[in-house]
RNA sequence: GGGAGCUUAGCUCAGUUGGUUUAGAGCAUCUGCCUUACAAGCAGAGGGUCGGGGGUUCGACUCCCUCAGCUCCCACCA
């Protein structure tokens, strides 16, 4: 393609959707089992997104993140797979489902399952993987034949068998917990819903009355008077003296009259309140344990609305807050209040209905965590599975140490349910169906029928479902001998926010080992929380996330691809400000126009290849290699943000400013065959390089600077797509050229700075001389200072010069520009003065230590070796720049 | 209340088992340039007593103690 075809700026909207495609249309991000070994195959399973989501910038990063490392695993020749899908979020997909029926004008409660489950999969069908053709916009490279759903028919069932086995092992059971129950809606709701919010409230304290003792009383201290109809207990602690005397006793509780323990447990807290406590075994998690432990009665006195039921014989179908005013004015009127005080504690709310949370006690389905939970921790903490920072490893041991067992039943309809099932009189089965069911209940009742026998009405924790996801995706727990989870598992990398290192990243681990003897990734990295200018997280609710695709329409998917990579860091949080969208916009520009420059050249075959493009070749060849081998460094050690940085660099600084600065040819002269297809040798493996990054501008230069005779669907040479390229690896590389051209840079640089201060435009040549003060003086890119500094003459003396501008490199060369009248000997004379300030010091600080007995007696010898040269070298730099001044002078 | 982590330039972060410089990078800032690849740019420059204090050491951003501030996780007190 010829210069004037091309844009004068990179513009991401003509291309993105040509190459992706493209992409598609060539099937590349599709994976088969083949017959490569393990260490070529490369698999990641994305942590799937809820069905109905849209994306956010916290799924931009995570799936840029994945999408760096499949691209990056293709080019290196594995066999990459990267498995799409999503989560059906039962919590999430129904509260939404639930506030459309809502607008509607349909109640949940009017429904049956059924019906409402056909509202749910509508909603399903419509909306969702609307996220996934959004990350197609981001660039993902998904095999997107492999998408699954969690609710898909194979998923769900594995859900289900994994469920029966383990409570065939005995490792699921029934039990009873407190669960956060909204008396307003009527449902339980998770932990995750439930606002604490601190609030003014009173602590209230009140006189039991002892038992056989007259006038005496045990004064405690609550701040829900309401629940003492629920009292079956007062307790203090066994080592309180002030209670001793209590030991065997009884009281009253007050207007109930009904006559409970005393009971010492050391679970109270002597300091707070009066020390004594009372126990209300239905209303609180910690008085049911108690209860259980002293074999306590439990008395339920709500109603699933929160108003008191009919077996609690006072205040009968009043409202709880109704309740607790009157019960204190009544306390109050019958001496039993002793005092009130001020007290701000935390109550939750719920998150829907904003009424206040009930704890309420319920029989839920529990996984016993304790046995299946240590080889996941074993795996995490030899590191078979290594974690990205490895910080995380000490979270995830202190929570797998003190695991606790796993409520999975859901009061939900969204969802897997469960298989258990009952009969009338209260029996319990779990089978697969109904008619399994009742085949093994007929073993004892053998009169049953189907209609008698009842299915669970609750569903699955989603986490039960995803914990599957890096088996279930190739259906290995109905078919664990199957081909692709053979190929595929275990998959090597995933990645995900730490928030969920628990509740997915451990329970995957565990399930992993559990159905697979093997754990189910390699690598996890973790990434951070998007936050915004303020360190909020960016969030729907809060208003403050930008539209990830409006901000692709802005900047190209490249630019915000670049810009979420350039700050984070792997398990840092993630400051977005749109600024870094723009720095990876700027950049893609950058290479546009490096692209422009060097196909916009005529060649001569006729010409020799100049000295200083020898020169630069050989340096540019040395760097590549060395940057390339820190950026290898870097994939390896999952430190992404750096990679780009040191691609960055490498792309701008080495290569633009200066490579290209110093092979390019004058204005309208041709450049040397050689040369040109070095360079455009160069620009390729620069551009592989970048392509994980930045897929869709590295393909499309990659085929403006490509050959261009074949033609298909007018994009040109289809076998030879960069996203199929083998990526450059790093070589043999001479160091020496490195550091000597990092020489010729800072002699390049003074010779610019004093071209600025003095006002001498670049057309204008400059002569420089240059006086070497050493043998190790370096002459190797001479040609380069000549071309880069426009000198007409670059010449070696013996003498000093003077009416010049000098500065002095390094080792101790003095360099001289003679620029008569122009010279200032004062401004010399400031400059050679602070530079000689600066060699004394160093001077001093290396005469310091090496005069140091024991320094120089117990510091190892290339520490010493290097304190002389620097010594030396200092010294001699202050006798150049003293000889200097005294001529000045 | 328990646990983990963090504190280096205006911002975001590097700094590997203490000794490669006079502690680095990107962005931002300042100065000069519309120099025919690129003003979404070029060239140059400035900026840090490495949170405070103490200790170990010939030598500390790096190791130990202590104080202060911030963050996250878990559990929540009637």
């Amino acid at each position: 393609m010829k210069n004037d075809e091309i844009a004068l700026k990179y513009s991401p909207q003509d291309i993105e959707d040509k190459w992706y495609n493209h992409w598609l249309k060539m099937n590349y991000f599709h994976s088969k089992p083949d017959d490569k070994e393990p260490e070529n195959r490369y698999c990641i399973v994305m942590p799937p997104p809820n069905v109905t989501g849209v994306l956010h910038m916290g799924h931009m990063l995570n799936n840029t993140i994945q999408d760096v490392l499949v691209r990056r695993a293709r080019m290196q020749g594995k066999n990459a797979c990267w498995i799409p899908g999503t989560d059906h979020a039962s919590i999430a997909t129904e509260a939404k489902v639930v506030a459309k029926l809502k607008e509607e004008g349909i109640d949940k409660k009017d429904l049956t399952r059924e019906e409402f489950l056909k509202h749910a999969w509508d909603w399903k069908e419509k909306h969702g993987g609307i996220i996934l053709e959004q990350l197609k916009k981001l660039g993902a490279s998904c095999d997107w034949e492999r998408t699954k759903f969690t609710m898909d028919e194979d998923l769900y069932e594995s859900v289900i068998d994994v469920f029966i086995d383990l409570y065939n092992k005995g490792l699921i059971y029934r039990g009873v917990r407190m669960v956060n129950w909204d008396p307003s809606a009527l449902t339980a709701v998770s932990d995750e819903e439930v606002i604490h919010k601190e609030i003014q409230s009173k602590l209230y304290y009140l006189k039991y009355p002892i038992v056989g003792e007259k006038d005496a009383f045990v004064t405690i201290a609550t701040t829900r008077p309401e629940t003492i109809l629920g009292d079956t207990a007062v307790c203090c602690h066994p080592d309180d003296e002030r209670f001793a005397h209590l030991k065997g006793k009884s009281v009253i509780i007050p207007l109930v009259n009904r006559e409970i323990p005393i009971i010492f447990d050391e679970y109270v807290d002597r300091e707070f309140g009066t020390g004594c406590l009372k126990i209300t075994p239905a209303h609180d998690i910690n008085d049911y344990h108690i209860g259980i432990k002293h074999r306590l009665p439990s008395v339920d006195i709500f109603n699933d609305n929160g108003t008191i039921n009919e077996k609690i014989e006072l205040y009968v179908g009043k409202d709880r807050f109704d309740v607790r005013k009157e019960i204190v004015i009544d306390l109050e009127k019958s001496g039993y209040l002793e005092k009130t005080e001020d007290y701000t504690n935390k109550v939750g709310f719920s998150e829907r209905t904003n009424a206040v949370i009930e704890p309420k006690l319920s029989l839920q389905w529990f996984l016993n965590m304790q046995d299946i939970a240590k080889p996941a921790l074993d795996v995490v903490m030899n590191d078979r599975i290594l974690f990205h920072p490895a910080k995380f490893k000490n979270t995830y041991r202190h929570w797998m140490e003190n695991v606790k067992d796993w409520c999975i039943s859901r009061q939900l309809w969204w969802g897997q349910r469960i298989p258990a099932f009952y009969t009338p009189n209260g029996d319990v089965v779990v089978a697969k169906t109904k008619e399994e069911a009742l085949e093994k209940l007929r073993i004892t009742n053998y009169e049953l029928r189907i209609e008698d026998v009842k299915q669970d009405e609750d569903v699955l924790d989603t986490w039960f479902s995803s914990w599957l996801w890096p088996i279930s995706v190739f259906d290995g727990i109905q078919n664990p001998d199957n081909k692709d989870l053979k190929y595929y598992y275990p998959t090597n990398d995933l990645v995900t926010a730490p928030e969920i290192l628990f509740f997915w990243v451990a329970r995957m681990i565990i399930a992993g080992l559990e159905y697979r003897h093997e754990i189910p990734f390699k690598n996890v990295y973790l990434t951070g929380i998007v936050r915004d200018k303020l360190g909020r997280k960016m969030s729907k609710s809060l208003g403050n996330s930008p539209d990830p695709l409006d901000l692709i329409k802005l900047y190209g998917a490249d630019g915000v691809r670049v810009g979420m990579l350039l700050t984070s860091p792997a398990g840092n949080d993630l400051p977005f400000d749109e600024s870094l969208c723009e720095q990876g916009r700027n950049f893609c520009n950058k290479i546009w126009n490096a692209m422009r420059l060097v196909n916009g050249w005529d060649v001569s075959n006729t010409i020799e290849q100049p000295e200083y493009a020898k020169v630069s070749i050989d340096w540019f060849d040395a760097k590549l290699n060395e940057q390339l081998a820190i950026i290898e460094d870097h994939f390896a050690k999952y430190r992404l943000s750096d990679a780009l940085m040191a691609t960055y660099k490498l792309v701008w600084d080495d290569f633009c400013s200066w490579y290209l600065e110093m092979i390019k040819p004058a204005y309208l002269q041709p450049i040397d065959s050689d040369t040109r297809l070095i360079t455009l040798d160069f620009f390729d493996k620069l551009l592989q390089l970048l392509h994980p990054f930045m897929p869709f501008i590295t393909e499309e230069i990659w085929h403006i600077l490509g050959v261009d005779d074949i033609k298909i669907d007018g994009i040109d040479d289809c076998d030879d797509d960069i996203i199929v390229s083998e990526l450059p690896k790093s070589g043999n590389f001479d160091n020496s050229l490195i550091d000597k051209f990092e020489t010729t840079q800072q002699v390049i640089t003074e010779i610019r700075t004093i071209r600025k201060e003095k006002n001498i435009p670049q057309k204008d040549a400059l002569m420089l001389f240059i006086k070497k003060n050493n043998e190790q003086h370096e002459t190797l890119f001479d040609s380069v200072i000549q071309k880069l500094c426009n000198l007409e003459k670059l010449e070696y003396i013996s003498e000093k010069l003077e009416n010049a501008s000098t500065f002095i490199g390094a080792n101790s060369a003095e360099y001289f520009i003679p620029l008569g009248n122009k010279i200032d000997k004062d401004t010399e004379k400031t400059k050679l003065l602070s530079e000689l300030k600066q060699a004394e010091n160093l001077l001093r600080s290396t005469q310091s230590k090496l005069s140091n007995e024991r320094f120089v007696s117990s510091a190892p010898e290339p520490v010493i070796a290097l304190e002389r040269k620097k010594q030396s070298d200092a010294q001699q730099k202050i006798n150049v720049i003293t000889k200097q001044l005294e001529q000045l002078n």
